[in-house]
DNA sequence: TGGTTGGTACGATAAACAACGTACAACGAT
DNA sequence: ATCGTTGTACGTTGTTTATCGTACCAACCA
């Protein structure tokens, strides 16, 4: 008599409903802004525990929740792992040269 | 024996003192992200009450120091107003294209 | 010499935020 | 079954932030 398995699944904002304030928050703090950049790099979907933070984990988790509630990643479970990559087209076409600019200044800048 | 006028300047950042993150902070809320939309769109000096800001005169002088201090807006006296106006080729000088696509999406988003 | 205008300084307050620790859940492997 | 791995949930703490009110200041005008 056990409950069900819970499915692990998070809500993910649809891109009609990103807002150009909360995306530009989420990127203005330099450790989400890094993940940001590693993900841009890489290409490829990385692993929470794939970026070395120096920050705990439920810390880690905050600002993992930040970025995907601002529409920038996408996460899915693969095993324990939780999967995370860059929703570059849907931030492409909502905001067009946005994520190209941070990132190029981001590599200059800091 | 009264001291002398205080020369009522403020400071401005250099442009390699321009800090990516400092700057998105600033842009990331609506009412100061309604201030650049607002200078940009009119292109020349604005005074700090020219905006109609829906906010008392203290809480107008907080949202205009952000500004300035990140280096987006510079600051100079005539008379009584301050004028305002956009440091566009600094940051375009910093930060390629960045303004330009935050204020594409501003126009569409909010 | 005042009064008006436009803005600053300072202090207070409530909300948001980044960070942590502990406990726990889901999955895979042993 | 149990254990290690990976991450979440929840509560806490200290800092930052947005907002306000009051008092003030500098410039202009009458």
């Amino acid at each position: 008599m056990s409950a069900e398995p819970l499915p692990r699944q998070v809500g993910h904002p649809l891109s009609d409903e990103f807002r150009l304030t909360e995306v530009l928050h989420a990127l203005s703090d330099p450790l989400r802004l890094s993940i940001v950049a590693a993900l841009a790099e890489s290409g490829a979907e990385l692993s929470c525990s794939a970026f070395h933070l120096p920050v705990t984990k439920s810390t880690s988790t905050h600002h993992f929740r930040v970025l995907r509630e601002a529409g920038i990643v996408r996460q899915r479970y693969e095993g324990t792992a939780r999967m995370n990559s860059l929703r570059r087209e849907d931030l492409d076409a909502v905001f067009p040269g946005l994520l190209t600019s941070v990132l190029a200044s981001a590599g200059q800048n800091q």
